[in-house]
DNA sequence: CCGATGTGCGAACAGTGTTCGCGTTCGGTC
DNA sequence: GACCGAACGCGAACACTGTTCGCACATCGG
């Protein structure tokens, strides 16, 4: 069905107002948005942004959920679209979520900075939705590296109830022994970490220039603890 | 010399606002703090705190200091005062560092999520003094561990020249070769990078109660990745 | 054409951080 | 012991903020 004239200029305003937003956010952060600001710049009453978003918090949730994506479709876009070695394809994947954090600090610090306050993720909203998408593209990955025999996680430790519960949800469409989960998520956080503390500037007293060597010098490291071979 | 009463009332009152200013903080989050409640707490008028501090940003940035001395000191003596192997010692620094963000979520929130707006920590300020304090005792705990041999970290590219400076600047108290340095830093990225996707709740979905044995598994993932053995 | 629904706004309220000018209290010095 | 400057505390005000309410207008479906 065709939008009718009133749909397509609510759709307009709503992006309008978010692309206020982002500018406000990138320029200082999102703490000091202001929906006044954003009010003034698109020419609106404060009060007509209610008919839009109920309030601040709505607004930025719904920010919230496009980064998330965002930054999902970017990991999934460079896992797929690389060609080479799963170790190489691994290694875009990486690369790109940092790409991604240096080009909208803002943005990855929405996401994974401090939460907003009194706000708790829908369980089935969309940024966990987001969340498992970006991790699928690495399981996958992953997946297709242990069949093949080119990636062997070391498995120290017994299987927890949580990583069991998972492998069976995800059995029906990829084959990942539950032994493997741990080591895959704590490597995300390993270079998750490396890019929180990039953006957070916690790095700058040693790597000025030369900040991409240490990330990729990491990432192999990342590779060889996961027993991933280079073929 | 002694103080005098009017520095023993004025350290008081510092220190109540402080503490009114720390349980806010630990119950709605660092975002939500407010100096008029603080004020009310206190019982005091808002201006007169600005002869104690002179705005809502100079009293956070204490907070932060503390914060970060404090999480430096934990840590230091959880890696000082452990008995054992090497990798024991590292360990109980890695578990330390856990501890104290979950039990202070919003203080490491302060410290290592979304940077109050236009704050740059101050080159030779405390908080990155803290940041050395903290990192010199995994360095020295490494640099121990490298000359006896009980740990040898891969070095698969070149040294950078913040790395080369950084082992000549602390060689006078530390044989720390320039080739470990990333690879540490890389490491404390790794273990940062798994508490702070704790602390923002992004495994929950997966690890309810046994958070503690993934943690365990990844500590020993890293140790193994450092080239340290158990003795 | 008409009623319902969506849209926008001005005014107001409660709350925030911050500044200013005024008194009061204290501490060290003639 | 008197005195003067520094420290202290406060009430009032200013410029903001997010949010609510009631009223007007535009647009749409029947």
């Amino acid at each position: 069905m065709a939008p009718t004239r009133r749909e397509r200029l609510r759709a307009e305003t709503i992006a309008e107002i978010k692309r206020s937003a982002l500018d406000q956010i990138a320029r200082d952060g999102a703490p000091s948005l202001s929906i006044r600001k954003v009010a003034r710049d698109i020419g609106m009453s404060p009060a007509g942004l209610y008919r839009y978003y109920d309030g601040r918090d709505a607004l930025i949730t719904d920010l919230i959920t496009d980064a998330y994506t965002d930054l999902a479709a970017a990991v999934e876009n460079a896992i797929g679209g690389e060609e080479g070695s799963h170790a190489d394809r691994f290694a875009a994947g990486v690369r790109r979520y940092r790409r991604w954090a240096l080009e909208h600090p803002n943005r990855f610090l929405l996401i994974f900075g401090t939460p907003i306050p009194g706000y708790a993720a829908p369980e089935g909203g969309p940024t966990v939705e987001a969340n498992r998408r970006m991790g699928q593209a690495f399981f996958t990955l992953a997946a297709e590296a242990i069949a093949d025999g080119s990636m062997a996680p070391l498995t120290g430790r017994g299987v927890t109830p949580g990583e069991r519960a998972f492998a069976d949800e995800i059995s029906p469409i990829l084959e990942l022994p539950a032994e493997a989960i741990g080591a895959l998520l704590g490597t995300w956080a390993h270079w998750h970490g490396l890019v929180a503390l990039e953006v957070t500037h916690q790095f700058d007293w040693i790597y000025a220039e030369d900040a991409d060597v240490f990330f990729d010098a990491e990432i192999d490291r990342m590779i060889r603890a996961l027993g991933m071979d280079d073929r």
